[in-house]
Formats: structure tokens, sequence, C-alpha cells
DNA sequence: ATCCAGTATTGGATAAAGTCCAAGGTCATA
DNA sequence: TATGACCTTGGACTTTATCCAATACTGGAT
């Protein structure tokens, strides 16, 4: 554990977080002036194959890194600004995948994102 | 209607089609030498905006292009060879997410994808 | 059939996101 | 202190996508 991989797990720590690797860069940078880009992606990287971050695809740029790995959930997210919250519908969506829809996959996993608009951008 | 549109379009055409804009260049290329990655993006965001085709963003690096934009539907794919099938999933995942987890947000929309292993990979 | 204004296409430059690498730094152990 | 394993760094490189100025084409008016 050294400096860098502190600073990086610090910033990633909290709710309803889901930063780019470039963001996470930044806030690292406040705490750390030296680390470098090239740090934080491996950092984010081992982070993901461990298993304690995932990365999350809800725009089409940048990926987005989710320290929530613990409970599985899903994501709602602002069409206008593109705030993430974690979500936990009810239901099971993998049950819902009909045999007949399924093409002989063996399918292991499902992804759930809602679009909307959040508060803020209502009101504006 | 210019003959790098109807290339595009053509390109296009067909069931489970989700390619990449790099992939609908070198298809439209076989067809028509001379025709530009820049028509390829102005095209494909044309067909976009009109809703004629869908972006989709089932993996994490480059957008993919989805001609099947009359019905609506969800994916399953293939974690291992990427391969992309339209599902139509039975019950209405936008009833699933209770109000106390809408964060306040007007909620529109949903998308949802399997992930699995198609019978080829499985096979291997 | 020809002209022309508007639109489309092109190649190359640029940008954004991410990966790779060789060089050098750090740290625990001996 | 010397060693070796591992980590960090900056920059080069790759991939995907967008932007732009110059050129080519199109379709309607004459
Ligand atoms: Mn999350
Ligand atoms: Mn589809
Ligand atoms: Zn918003
Ligand atoms: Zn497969």
């Amino acid at each position: 554990m050294t400096a860098q991989r502190r600073v990086v797990a610090e910033v990633l720590d909290g709710e309803h977080v889901h930063l780019t690797a470039d963001e996470v860069h930044s806030r690292a940078v406040a705490k750390l002036p030296e680390i470098s880009r090239a740090t934080v992606y491996n950092t984010l990287g081992e982070l993901v194959s461990l298993g304690e971050v995932l990365e999350v695809a809800t725009d089409k740029r940048a990926k987005r890194y989710d320290p929530n790995a613990h409970r599985p959930h899903h994501h709602l997210v602002c069409a206008q600004c593109g705030e993430i919250k974690d979500v936990h519908p009810g239901g099971n969506p993998l049950a819902d995948l009909p045999d007949s829809e399924r093409f002989g996959f063996k399918v292991s996993d499902v992804e759930v994102t809602y679009r909307g608009v959040c508060p803020n951008c209502a009101a504006a």
C-alpha cells in the first residue's frame, strides 16, 4: 500500500460515487500533487481486478469507477447533467428473459440503466 | 439521398446488426471504395438524429449502431466474443423501480443488458 | 442542357480516453 | 549498504470520434 494507492482509494470513498479516471486523477492530485495518470489507471485496473471497484458505462464516453461493489445494484442516470444514482429495483430481470429469447446463451448477469431527468435539471 | 448514404443504409440492414462505425466503414468501402470515414460518421449521426438507428454501448469501447429502432428491445451480449442479440424480455422493468428509489427523477426509459456466453464460445 | 446555390463528401488535423513502456524510485530484507 | 521486487512516472502510442476547409456533387430553375 503506497501513498498513491491510498489516495485513489480515498477519492473513491462514498455513496453514489461514479467518477471517470480523469476525475479520479484530478481529485487525487489535490491530495498528492505528483500522482501520475498512469498510476491512477493502474490502480483503478487493480481495484477492478480485485472486485473492489466496478467499471460502469452509463454514458458513451469515459468509463466510470464505482466503489459500491459490495451490494449488487443498478443505475439511474440524468440524461441532461449525467448525475448517477445507485438504485435497487424490485423484481428479477434475469427471470424475465424467457428461454426462447436466450439464443442458447448461458446467461449469468444483467445490468439495468434507468434514464430520466434529475430534480435539479427539471427545475432549470 | 446520395450513393454514400445508400451504402451506409444497406450495410445497416438486417437483424441483430450492431456494428461499430469502423465496421460500417469497412463494409461500406467494399461496396463503394472511396467512401470516407467522415461521411460514415456523418451519416450515422444523421440516422441517429432521425431515430432510424440507435446507438448502443454494450461494450466499453466503440459505440455500436443498431438499425432495429422500430420496436423497443434489449440486448444479450456474449462476454467472450461480443456477439449481440436483440431480446424482448417479459415484464416491465420501469414498474420495478419504486418511488423510494427514484431520487425525485422523472424516469422515462430503461435499458437492460443481459450478459452470458454464446453457444459457440461455450463449445470452445 | 446548363448554371448555380446549397448540400454532401473528403482527407487531414485535432481531441479525448486509454494503454504501454523504459527508466528510475522506494522499500524491506539480508 | 547492497539487492531485488515492486511501484511510479512521463511520454509515446493507439483507438475512437469530431472538426474543418477545400472540393465535388445534386437537383431545381432557366
Ligand atoms: Mn453504482
Ligand atoms: Mn439491438
Ligand atoms: Zn440532471
Ligand atoms: Zn461468444
